[in-house]
DNA sequence: AAAATAGTGTCTCTCAGACAGTATTAT
DNA sequence: ATAATACTGTCTGAGAGACACTATTTT
């Protein structure tokens, strides 16, 4: 083949070259006030935020210090941007495997003042006890959770205002568009509690009226019933479980919905 | 501020660095076979890609000689890979302000022999009429439209089964779930030339079916009658046309639709 | 018994789906 | 008149939404 030849003459000189490529990972979370016993949970969508160190493990100042900043960091050249991402969220909270989805590309000239560099956005989703572990490392003095109406407020790094804001309305979506809410869930979960996670991003009164939801719930293909199953976590009286069925194809065409 | 101090003690040699940034286009069209006057359109659903010429511009071997490919190019350090996907399309194409949207990174190591180099992958939605101005160029000794029934059967050039194969999906979900149909229509359209678009990409009978077509399009909330406008060019029936409104949400939750 | 959560029993209204029928126009 | 596309009339059944009611259990 002739391709050997030519990557022989190939110069990869000829064309300027970004000078790093970044995976940034928002990390959400839903913290359950736990209101009492034999109560539904109150829940509230969160977003783990990191404090940027005053300086950089050589003990140099370090860029943008001070600010708040999504998790995140250089990805390595044997390594796709996304293994970047689970890589890092795992050394930041020692959880592997869990739910973590790209969602944009932010490339804009100057939105890093140290060159060209581009970052791929991650959103993740982690079950609360696993951010109990959570801790500073060389680069964050500080690491803390936000809600998601306060979050944008702070004083953001470098465009983490922008892709924060893009997380968010990502998440809110997806997590009506498509069975996410899982990851948010135990393996089997009564009706109050998914109801209690959707709660957390839309008002739509045929989720948030219960007898309206508990009703739904059964007839929903992606969802099935965990026969016998019941518990009494939410409330005295016994409570069906449900869960997740596996790659059921939720979306229905736009052009066949009821308006 | 002490950034600027961070700046200069910043060596951008400290971590490895990509070897090129580009982005890649895969440029939709659907040809309307003209089956006769006064008859709906038989449509079919395409996908424009470029041969890659056996020398480059400088009369230098190419790589990946000889084989079909999505058409692109490098990331100039002035531009967003949106912003250079949409200069080369209209480089190539003659065209500008169509539908135009990011869906994918490539960046798995080793994809391309030249060495570390990333890709974005775009989907676009051009009008067939513009495409007829195509051309090749230098980097492309032909170019020509496949339908993506057939397409992954050809010899393609790096990742670009991988990447094709996950535009025909997006596209194809986008189709259904989104209102893209508006970008291969003219701004005032008949029920049935909608309805040859979406049966580009399904069989649903709700669709396919002209009498349950006809009804339903006129309770969908994005989509409106132009009023007392009327067209023959799909029968002789004077027919009714119909506009999208702009800015419409479409999406229901997957909790609160009828299966 | 009281209180709280988790449902179920009905009714109404809308609409999807199916089938048959009507409307319009060029040839 | 015929043929082709574009609808409309009407029935049926499923289900969404609202309201009232029942069920289960702890205290």
């Amino acid at each position: 083949m002739s391709n050997k030849e030519a990557l022989d003459l190939y110069d990869s000189k000829q064309f300027q070259t970004p000078d790093g490529y970044t995976s940034d990972i928002a990390v959400f979370t839903i913290i359950s006030s736990k209101v009492g016993e034999f109560k539904p949970p109150l829940m509230k969508l969160m977003l783990m935020l990191i404090k940027r160190s005053e300086r950089n493990a050589e003990g140099n100042p370090n860029i943008e210090a001070g600010k708040w900043a999504l998790p995140g960091g250089f990805v390595q050249p044997d390594e796709t941007a996304l293994e970047a991402a689970k890589r890092e969220l795992e050394e930041e909270t020692g959880v592997a495997s869990i739910h973590i989805k790209h969602y944009g590309v932010y490339d804009k000239p100057g939105r890093d003042p140290r060159g060209w560099i581009l970052s791929n956005a991650h959103y993740a989703i982690v079950p609360e006890h696993t951010l109990s572990k959570r801790k500073a490392n060389d680069d964050a003095e500080d690491v803390r959770l936000f809600s998601i109406d306060d979050v944008l407020q702070l004083d953001l790094a470098f465009d983490h205002a922008e892709i924060i804001s893009e997380a968010i309305s990502i998440i809110k979506h997806d997590l009506l568009q498509t069975p996410i809410a899982k990851n948010f869930l135990q393996n089997h979960f009564t009706y109050s509690e998914l109801q209690a996670v959707l709660k957390t991003v839309t008002n739509d009164p045929a989720i948030s009226s219960d007898q309206a939801f508990s009703r739904k719930i059964k007839s929903l293909p992606f969802i099935e019933e965990v026969t016998g199953q019941k518990t009494q976590r939410t409330s005295k009286t016994p409570t069906q479980l449900y869960r997740f069925v596996e790659d059921i194809n939720v979306a229905r065409p736009i052009y066949t919905a009821r308006y």
